[in-house]
This record gives structure tokens, sequence and C-alpha cells, in this order.
DNA sequence: GTCTATAGACGGATAGAC
DNA sequence: GTCTATCCGTCTATAGAC
């Protein structure tokens, strides 16, 4: 059985496919919970052909990460360069939808598999990256010195694009019993961040 | 070394002080990181002892989220028998925050190991009852019918209660620079959060 | 690039003495 | 109620053939 979620059986890129396959059910059920023999299996190779693309299970994680944070970090490059006021606030939270909205499957990998990212790496901390990011990101938007009541909202903004786009946007039948239309989602999404961005 | 995080060293009851400092680890470094040894040594006594206690290592996680989720079911029949309307919903959302402050490990606990959770107990989901829960909360406060924008407004309600708490309420250097005074934090999330469920 | 085979460690769980 | 000792499974990772 050595077809792929992917629906090929061979010549695409192994490394992509290694990548795909493990950030799938490390999402869904958890890096510890998912072992190298689980991927290789429904790769329809042997753990051993992982050793060869990645050299180690920690190393396929940072594999992913590594453009998703790049990626933030642009973005939070750019946002400061923006001249405050709530044109930039809008302009922000639209950006950073963006960049949820791409890297989806990577925000609910590291969303359900916090507390294993933590203290990873021996404490480096090279995967529990997203918080300091985040954080930057909202002094940013309201400045250091901000009241407790204005850093509530700006973070509140940013949390509904992450969870307004994660719950919503698929897999949650608790949450969305209907089918739903991806662009009537974005733009309630960014409304609700905006007026707790700008109120 | 047998001081314990609760600076007894003996005479309380052993049951409770193993689920409490389970609970600590499972938290911090996530459920699968943590070995029963680990936490038999802090107790300054072995895994065997463990067993004694609790049948397995999952049966510790169900003993201390059993209690929560009793207490958040009771939440939602309650809701259920109150009268539509903004001072119902500025009630709910009041009752959710005591439930949350009370529950705060635990939900720390459920947020950062829920791709872990899932699935465990063979498919049963006897821990991934939250999501179910919380969308049975969001029913009860609009309605099942209720458009998409009133949806996602009364889902961030909520979340703000949850990361409002978490994020700020202790732990989060990045977050929050100054200590700060839980009194102003409980009326900023509820005020936020009324602005979502009461637009 | 992928395989077979295996090393080496550690985990959860149990038996039975005290 | 807690201990010592141990079983057995699984995992990551590596060595070396093809």
């Amino acid at each position: 059985m050595s077809e792929t979620a992917t629906g090929h059986t061979r010549g695409g890129d192994t490394r992509a496919r290694i990548q795909q396959v493990a950030l799938g059910l490390f999402a869904e059920q958890g890096y510890e919970r998912t072992s190298l023999r689980e991927i290789a299996e429904r790769l329809g190779v042997t753990k051993a052909a992982l050793y060869y693309h990645f050299k180690s299970k920690e190393d396929i994680v940072f594999s992913f990460t590594e453009d998703y944070f790049s990626e933030f970090d642009e973005m939070i490059a750019w946002a400061r360069e923006q001249p405050p006021g709530p044109a930039s606030r809008y302009a922000i939270v639209e950006r950073y939808l963006d960049i949820v909205e791409r890297g989806s499957e990577v925000f609910r990998f590291l969303e359900r598999n916090q507390a294993t990212m933590r203290g990873i790496d021996g404490g480096k901390h090279r995967f529990e990256q997203f918080r300091p990011r985040f954080a930057a990101l909202i002094d940013v938007m309201i400045g250091p010195d901000a009241d407790l009541r204005t850093r509530v909202r700006a973070t509140m903004a940013l949390l509904t694009v992450n969870f307004g786009w994660i719950f919503f946007s698929r897999d949650d039948p608790d949450l969305v019993p209907d089918p739903l239309d991806p662009a009537e989602l974005r733009a309630v999404v960014l409304e609700i961040a905006n007026s707790l961005a700008n109120p």
C-alpha cells in the first residue's frame, strides 16, 4: 500500500512529501504519538529512508517551521516601518491573516503541540518561537506602554485571526455545522479583528 | 530531595499530591514528555507507588479533568435555563470566567496538549471533551441558527476569557512585562468579552 | 536513495516482599 | 502504601549492503 495522500506514487520530491505527511500526522495525533515508522509506512518507504533526508525527527519539524517563521519575521519588520495609526493596524491584521491562511497547517501543528514543543532542543526554544513573535507584533501595533485594556484588545484581534481561521475554515464539525464560504469568513474575521484593534 | 511544590513533606493526601505534580508537569513539559518516573521522583516515591493510587497514566489525567468537566456541564445546564438576551449572555460570560479562573491549570494543560489528548482512549475521545462543550455553550448563547458573524463574535467572547486569563494572569513574560492586578484583568476581560457577545 | 538489521535507551505496567 | 526487581514493548538512530 504505497499510495500517498497526494495521490502520486513516485517522481515527486520525496523530501517534500515527508514534510507534508509528517506535518499532517503531527498536527492530528501529536508529535510524540507519531512515530517515524508510521510516517514511513504512509509513504511506502522505511524509517531509514527518512534519515537520508532528515538528520532527526526534530529536524523534520524544524524544516517545515522555518519558512513559516521567516515569513512572520519579515512581516514584523515590515510592520515596524508603518506609521502608527488605525490604518496601519488594519493593514497589519490583514497581512497577518494572509500568513495564517497560507501556513494554517503549520499553525495548527504549533497550536496543538505547544507543551511538547516547549523546551525541545534542550531549552534553546528553537520551536517555541511563536509566542515571542506574537508578542512583538502586538508591541508594534500598540506600542510598549499601552494600558492593559488596549493590550488585551490587540491580543484578541490577532487571536480572532488565528482561531477564526482555524476553528471555522475546516475540520471542526462541532463549531461549524454547515460548509462555509471562505470569502465570507475572511470578511467577518477582518471586521471583528479590526473592531478590536481600532475601537 | 523529597520536598514538594506545596511544601509539606508527608501527611497530606498522597493521591492529591500526585494529581497536583502530574498536572503541573503535564502542562509545562507535555503529557508524553513527562514520565511516571519523573513524577514519582518529585514526590520522593517510586513509580510503583503511583500504581497503587491510579491504574494507569491516562487515569491520572482522567481524575483531574472530570471535576472540571462536571462543573462545565452544570454550567451549560444552568445557561440553558436562562432567558435569551444580553443580560443572560453577560451572566454566562461571567460564570464562564469563574470556571476558567478556578480550573486555570487544567485549562492550560488541555490547551497545550490538544494533539496528544485527541484520540486517546482508543478514539472514544474521553479527554477531547472541551471542544464539544465549548460549542454547546456558544449554541446556548446565540441559538443554533445564528449567522457566521454572530457565531464568530460569541466564540471570541469566550476565547477572550480563556486567553485573557491564561496569557495575562501569570506565566507569560513575553506578553505581560509588569506584574498585574487580578481585579483589573478581570474587569478588562469581562468588558471586552461582553462587547463581543453583546455588540 | 532505499533497504535490512540491530543497537541502545526508555517507557508503562506488574509481581510479590515488607 | 510503598518498595525492589523485572518484563516487554516501542522508539530514535545508526551501520552497512545494494
